[in-house]
DNA sequence: CTATAATGTTTAGAGTTCAAAGTAATTGAC
DNA sequence: GTCAATTACTTTGAACTCTAAACATTATAG
């Protein structure tokens, strides 16, 4: 889950007494680099703060987060919440998988059509859902708030940029494997 | 390894003929979950995009990322990898673990100091470095590179406050659960 | 000079993630 | 009405990622 496969520098934070001596390649990267660094510093801030929250909630980031949407919404096939959530179905089915093990889930086959499966929440996830989130997010969110109006705005945008040029990456280089690709209405979740 | 607990929204993006229906909730969201879903889409992407690397080239990213590390280095200890690379000494043995069953590494047992344990290229590494990579990295940078002078700094600037940000939040949660962390020198690598 | 601390790596265990292959069930075409 | 295509989900296999604990080696303190 890494972009930048083409650099190798550091994170250049905090590293102690002495000056870090990774840091000295820094001179020489251009922007585009300097980007891709950023992402991986994120990527890795984003994952050690779900590793974080399943210590003090006992749920990781991806399960709260379905564990929300089924409680927005009631019940939801386990495509429906795929697509809202953006993983793909065999994610999810993993993450129901556990979910469901401790009693926050309980899977239901539908009954006119078969094939679909209903998730719903249990008393007890609406019951964790209700005092467990919250501490770790604050300090970001905190943070962002705290930013002034056009700093926030200038990062939505920036992000949203770097989100669709990926994504647009994506699709540029899939039809080369994935033919079917170009007819498929649902991009989102293969 | 996805910060956006507490949003469940879509990409809105290509979603087909018919509108999104997904979408409906955009109107209430504000722009601290637009930055969050944001993230979660670039994170996918990115891990989208090591997939499809692998496809092409045998190699994911964090694989390539190593080896390019080892490329500019020479040899490095397991250690000076993982903070070179910004990964935990555990997930580059892992990699490691993989690249020298595959002959593209080598470990070697210190000599003066056997704790440490030294890694460098194969000529078979090396010469997969010189014709696998590129093609599908082309198409973002690409397209980060035709963004205007300005457009370009505003967002290696967001990015970077954000990645800051992720930080500070870690270091702030984290005397709750380890309270050891305050003295650590090295705080990249845990 | 031995006991303890510090350093460096690996192993174990848990989770996330995906594509591809497999299994049902439904729909559509003939 | 039956057979093929499509749809929905699960299973499987492979990577990646982390922390915590186990091991091994070296350095230090008494």
């Amino acid at each position: 889950m890494n972009i930048s496969y083409s650099i190798d520098q550091q994170q250049g934070k905090l590293q102690g007494k002495n000056h870090d001596p990774l840091l000295e390649d820094e001179k020489s990267m251009n922007r585009y680099d300097e980007v891709l660094v950023a992402l991986r510093r994120i990527i890795r801030a984003t994952d050690l703060h779900s590793k974080q929250l399943s210590k003090v909630s006992g749920l990781t980031s991806p399960q709260l987060l379905i564990l929300q949407t089924l409680r927005h919404h009631g019940e939801l096939t386990v495509g429906d919440v795929a697509r809202r959530v953006s993983l793909s179905q065999a994610t999810v089915t993993t993450i129901i998988d556990r979910l469901s093990k401790r009693g926050f889930v309980v899977r239901e086959r539908g009954s006119t059509d078969k094939r679909k499966v209903f998730v719903h929440l249990t008393e007890q996830a609406i019951q964790a859902l209700v005092d467990a989130p919250r501490p770790l997010q604050d300090s970001f969110v905190q943070q962002f708030q705290d930013l002034r109006d056009w700093e926030q705005s200038m990062i939505l945008t920036s992000l949203e940029r770097v989100a669709y040029m990926m994504d647009a990456q994506h699709i540029d280089a899939s039809p080369v494997l994935d033919l079917g690709q170009l007819d498929r209405t649902d991009p989102g979740n293969h």
